[in-house]
RNA sequence: GUGCCCGUAGCUCAAUCGGAUAGAGCACCAGCCUUCUAAGCUGGGGGUUACAGGUUCGAUUCCUGUCGGGCACGCCA
């Protein structure tokens, strides 16, 4: 017996229903032919709505229409029977011998099992986290990260050939006053008493860098303090935009006091910072293909390039001194401004750039993953697409929502500029990796996650992730005492596997390459996380019910097949939610 | 105020283009270790899917309004 084309049964049986309906559809009605698992045993192993869609168009009752498409049908190897239910749905029934030998597939694919090939080697570039290099990454960036990496996974899965970068914004003027922040820590630690502006950096990351800064070059960055002093912003009592305007007139001061030594601590701290974030993220498990770096989009003078095509294309205008973008010609709500007054280019020039750089390195398809926070800004990044002649269609921005830390049942808060904020890496070292990354991920992307702390780190069965990976660490158990090479398990005879709770799991892992198609489709890693609890806990069901290590030898090796093909399904799943599939707990 | 997202069991959340009796986990109650890991399992109660209309064979899902929550509305990034 061969399996069906892409070893899927849904594909096959959607195939078959699709040649019987063929033969009584009208010419013109657009009804949609997918199949369905159903919640319940009783309606099948699949089922289809088609005759309740027909039935408008061929003004017939739906019964009757789907009692002839069942008449249709052509045959099949592996359909047991196909029934009508009470109100017209299709219910179709595998064959116990289809599933029995479809378990061998998934031992002899081993890794490779529940793979497709829907992304037929398309280029896809996925961008995520891209945070600031300001200071560490917090859990909001964490949950970014989980949910690209996760996503670029599932994607390559699917046959995509997927690229994951990571927008290093190293030009704007966070990272002025980053600089600043840890030059003016660097004057205190050099005895240089001056007030530290409320809206500098205040974390103890700059102090750190200030110090090494310190040990490594003495007092070489030390100048008199009277100018400085005289422009410090008065601690309360101003407006914040005129707090800015002072922090932005301190960056002035640095640079022309610290002439080219600014450029060497802006870099210092650039480096150390992105340094710091790739080791973050790289100890979660999550890589990249491409640091993009913005400043050589300015570098290279692709800012102005693209300015100037815009600028052609009658997409500009002059006024108030500043370069606006017509972005309200494609939705958006207002205008936007490309290059300011004082002459300088905005982050959004920088970001059309960006994105017409993406384009022109021949990326079929583009996803952003970006804060929630920053869904406003998606109307003019697509409308200057536009502008540029370029496909809007193959810009997809995926948004995440913040993730908020709950400890003993009460908010645990995050603002990155107040400095009390809980960073990944410690989230990562309070709840480890693996409840982190599957935590992150156990949400639908665009929902607020409430992350619980405290279950997170709890050795116990309330944890989801323990849960799973347990499932894994007892077949794994289990197979040990057997004590023979699994490899053989992947011919075994399947045959006696024939109670409901084996034939159930069985039809659970054929469900495994749909779940991992879905959750290509939907950009929805949270199925994949579902998915697991589901499988694990059918498992741990039958375990309990039932004794593997029996005497008779074929039913045993049936069985041991059986939660082998449970095992690596796991694994693969776990692989690419990037959390681990211990053999021991 | 305007725009986008959301509102499902006491809590945290699912529900694959609109489908069959809206599902899990936690919490609560009652049970299961002399047996392959009890980080496990079995059973039980718990719902007007925020509210009011509309579309249709059929609505948690689509449309309108109301209420409630989040986010965004810079020549910041």
């Amino acid at each position: 017996m061969t399996v069906p084309k892409q070893n899927n049964f849904k594909v096959h049986f959607t195939e078959l229903l699709y040649q019987a309906t063929e033969k009584i559809l009208p010419p013109n009605c657009e009804i949609f032919l997918e199949l369905a698992r159903p919640k319940q045993v009783e309606h099948g192993d699949y089922s289809s709505n088609i005759a309740l869609q027909l039935a408008r168009f061929l003004h017939k009752n739906p019964k009757e229409i789907a009692q002839s498409l069942i008449q249709l049908l052509p045959d099949s190897p592996y359909l047991e029977k196909a029934e009508v239910a009470g109100n017209g749905f299709i219910n179709l029934f595998l064959k116990k011998s289809a599933k029995q030998q479809f378990l061998l597939q998934v031992l002899q694919q081993g890794s490779f099992f529940g793979t497709t090939d829907i992304g037929k080697g398309k280029q896809i570039q996925v961008e995520f986290v891209s945070a600031n290099p300001t200071g560490p990454l917090h859990v909001g960036h964490g949950r970014g990260a989980a949910y690209g990496a996760s996503l670029a996974n599932i994607l390559r899965a699917n046959g995509y050939s997927v690229t994951r970068e990571y927008y290093v914004n190293d030009a704007g003027r966070q990272m002025d006053i980053l600089t600043l922040s840890t030059w003016l820590r660097y004057l205190e630690l050099c005895g240089v008493s001056i007030p530290f502006p409320g809206n500098a950096y205040q974390g103890e990351y700059v102090i750190d860098m200030a110090k090494m800064i310190k040990k490594a070059h003495g007092d070489r960055y030390v100048h008199e303090p009277h100018e400085l002093i005289a422009r410090v912003p008065p601690a309360s009592e101003s407006s914040i935009s005129n707090e800015d305007e002072q922090l932005d007139e301190l960056i002035q001061v640095a640079k022309k006091t610290l002439s080219e030594d600014y450029a060497y601590i802006h870099q210092f701290v650039l480096t150390e910072q992105l340094g710091d974030c790739r080791n973050d993220l790289m100890e979660f498990g999550v890589e990249f293909d491409t640091w993009f770096s913005e400043q050589s989009l300015f570098d290279n003078g692709s800012i102005a390039k693209v300015i100037a095509m815009l600028e052609k294309n009658n997409m500009l205008y002059q006024q108030d001194g500043a370069l606006w973008f017509r972005s309200t010609r494609f939705g958006d709500e207002k205008d936007r401004v490309v290059q300011r007054e004082n002459g300088q280019y905005t982050y959004f020039a920088s970001d059309i750039a960006y994105h017409l750089n993406k384009f022109e390195r021949g990326f079929s398809h583009i996803i952003n993953v970006w804060g929630a926070d920053h869904h406003g800004y998606i109307p003019r990044v697509k409308g200057a697409m536009q502008a540029l002649s370029l496909d809007p269609k193959k810009l997809e921005i995926a948004l995440v929502q913040f993730a908020v830390l709950y400890r003993d049942g009460k908010k645990a808060s995050m603002s990155t500029r107040s400095g009390e904020f809980v960073t990944l890496r410690e989230l990562r070292k309070e709840v480890g990796n693996d409840a982190a990354r599957f935590f992150y991920v156990l949400r639908k992307s665009d929902q607020h996650l409430d992350f619980d702390l405290d279950l997170a780190k709890s050795q116990s069965n309330d944890n989801p992730v323990y849960y799973v990976q347990y499932a894994h660490a007892r077949i794994n158990s289990v197979i040990t005492q057997w004590g023979e090479a699994v490899s053989i398990l992947s011919n075994a005879p399947t045959d006696s596997l024939s109670n409901e709770a084996e034939l159930t799991l069985i039809q659970k892992l054929i469900d495994y390459p749909d779940t991992l198609e879905a959750a290509a489709k939907e950009r929805a890693p949270h199925f994949l996380a579902f998915y697991l609890k589901d499988l694990a806990s059918a498992f741990h069901s039958y375990y309990n019910s039932t004794r593997f290590l029996v005497p008779e030898q074929e039913l045993k090796l049936a069985r041991l097949a059986l939660i082998a093909a449970i095992q690596q399904v796991i694994a693969n799943g776990l692989n690419l939610l990037g959390v681990t599939a211990p053999n021991e707990m």
